[in-house]
DNA sequence: ATCTAGCCATCCAAAACGCGCATTGGTCCA
DNA sequence: TGGACCAATGCGCGTTTTGGATGGCTAGAT
């Protein structure tokens, strides 16, 4: 036994003659729109009814009516039928990559400033793609695009995985963030050396393993050496701490957006002048098809970024 | 060339080996699941991603898994197949008469005091028959019943057709309609010899003919000849003309229901003492499945109405 | 590196299905 | 009573689908 003798559920194609039946109410009619004859479709309406044990329409020889039952199968089928037009529809839109979702991870400092912009621009230039967003360090992003938990990583680097493709989005001036009362509030800007022997509350290595690294290279190429009282991973927990008057910071300028009371900012001249860099990452076999959409936004970024270098 | 070669549509079985598929994200899995062996299946997705021309299932020889429209249209796909299940369900519960729409013809009398009481009944044994309502006089109820605009009518006699079944449902006395300071107003109960020679509203013979034809019938067998002062169909408006004093009204008991100031009901003793019917009539070959709980309600007021005759 | 197990796609013959044609049976109208 | 009309049915045929066998591919074990 391949099908069984009776098969308990109808097909669409039983719901089509079925519609075009009961809206010409004539079989010949009906057949023709459905571009058949009209013994096959008397059969299959035959086996609707006879799936659904129930009668539909009331045929006689000379005129063909709903029943009761037919009436309301009827508005059943068109739904049905209006819901598998608008389901391949909406299938062939997400393959094509008119829409979608793409889900997105990023640091907390690109949260800042860069992030916002870029929701801002999907929403103008690509309303139909929806982003999700996951918080995660940079590390993390890396363990994530691997698994495929987000398609896109807003990162720092290094990026070493050759299965991933990479752009520089964002590039940013470093600021100090400083206490009230601190002396260097005087200078409209500071230079690496202000920050000599002084206290700083440094990016923890684990954490913030680009921070720390650039910092620290920064450093060493002006043989400057600061006094780390604290290494953190997250700007906003050192500027917690700078607010209470432990030490100052450098941070992206883009923390600036963070309003911590009694802490201010002083712009930092560095070599190169724009050090921190943010990077979009993702898997180059990534199959998801709003991405390709989601990277022209990126792009844009991308062009803007290197044109703030000029 | 009879079906053509390519088909744009697809059929539910090929959704329902892809939500197997789905499901399983094991090709072998799923084919048992839908009683059939592996290639078929295959064959089915196959014909579904080129039908939509979208990929939905990523299969590498050692992992089955959804792309990102294939995940859009697994939900869909849900939706249809749910949809088509509960469109079966309601067409059977429809053609079993457990539930539907009856429509209903009713004349405004019966709306006053019979018609709540039975809309009543319905909400508490056949809550999941619909009424719909139609007032209209009988002889329209008549030529309704006849095209099918409705499936019952509650109306007055005669009846004489053929393909009509009827039950009384409801028996009546009459009562006296009588304005503000009429002088029978002084007895608890009047004899139609009270309304001899006297201004009487009486009922139109083309717009209320069974009333018409009642009263003159009564009024006849006891030789008394009342004063003719206006003939009108609507029993609203006749109250409306009594109250305005220019003469007495014999109506249905039910119509106190309707109160208009200045106009007050005295019992008639009439033979017989209920001489207002309310017939309820159908279509024999009436194919509505709803039809026959609906039945039930009125042989219940049909046995209330000879009880209350004993 | 080779082997093995697991899995999906493809190939092929047979069965099943749906189609169209011709015809029947029934109703309405002239 | 004959003709027109309409849906149901019988039947032969072409297409499709099915299940078994096979092939290609990958991951993991030896």
């Amino acid at each position: 036994m391949t099908g069984a003798s009776f098969w308990s559920q109808f097909e669409l194609r039983q719901l089509r003659c079925f519609v075009a039946a009961a809206e010409e109410l004539h079989f010949g009619r009906a057949a023709a729109r459905m571009n058949m004859t009209q013994p096959p479709l008397s059969r299959q309406i035959q086996l609707l009814e006879h799936v659904l044990g129930v009668k539909l329409l009331d045929r006689t020889s000379r005129a063909v009516k709903l029943t009761p039952a037919g009436r309301v199968f009827l508005l059943e089928a068109r739904r049905i039928l209006r819901l598998t037009e608008s389901a391949a529809l909406a299938t062939r839109r997400i393959a094509s990559g008119e829409a979608g979702t793409i889900t997105l991870g990023f640091t907390a400092a690109s949260g800042y400033s860069f992030l916002p912009r870029l929701l801002l621009q999907r929403a103008s230039h690509a309303p139909n793609i929806d982003v999700a967003l996951k918080e995660m360090v940079s590390s993390e992003q890396v363990e994530s695009l691997l698994t495929g938990r987000i398609d896109v990583g807003l990162l720092r680097p290094p990026i070493t995985r050759g299965e991933f493709t990479t752009i520089k989005v964002a590039s940013e001036r470093l600021v100090a963030a400083l206490p009230f009362g601190d002396a260097r509030l005087g200078q409209a800007s500071l230079r690496l050396k202000d920050f000599d022997h002084q206290p700083l509350i440094m990016y923890a290595p684990e954490g913030a393993r680009y921070f720390h690294d650039m910092l620290t290279a920064l450093f060493e190429a002006e043989g400057i050496t600061p006094v780390t009282i604290q290494s953190l991973s997250q700007i906003h927990s050192m500027l917690a701490l700078v607010r209470a008057g432990i030490g100052a910071a450098l941070v992206p300028e883009a923390a600036q957006s963070l309003h911590f009371d009694d802490v201010h900012f002083r712009a930092v001249e560095t070599d190169p002048p724009q050090p921190v860099e943010l990077f979009a990452a993702w898997r180059t076999d990534n199959d998801n098809p709003a991405l390709a959409g989601f990277l022209d936004l990126l792009r844009q970024d991308e062009s803007d970024a290197v044109a703030a270098l000029d």
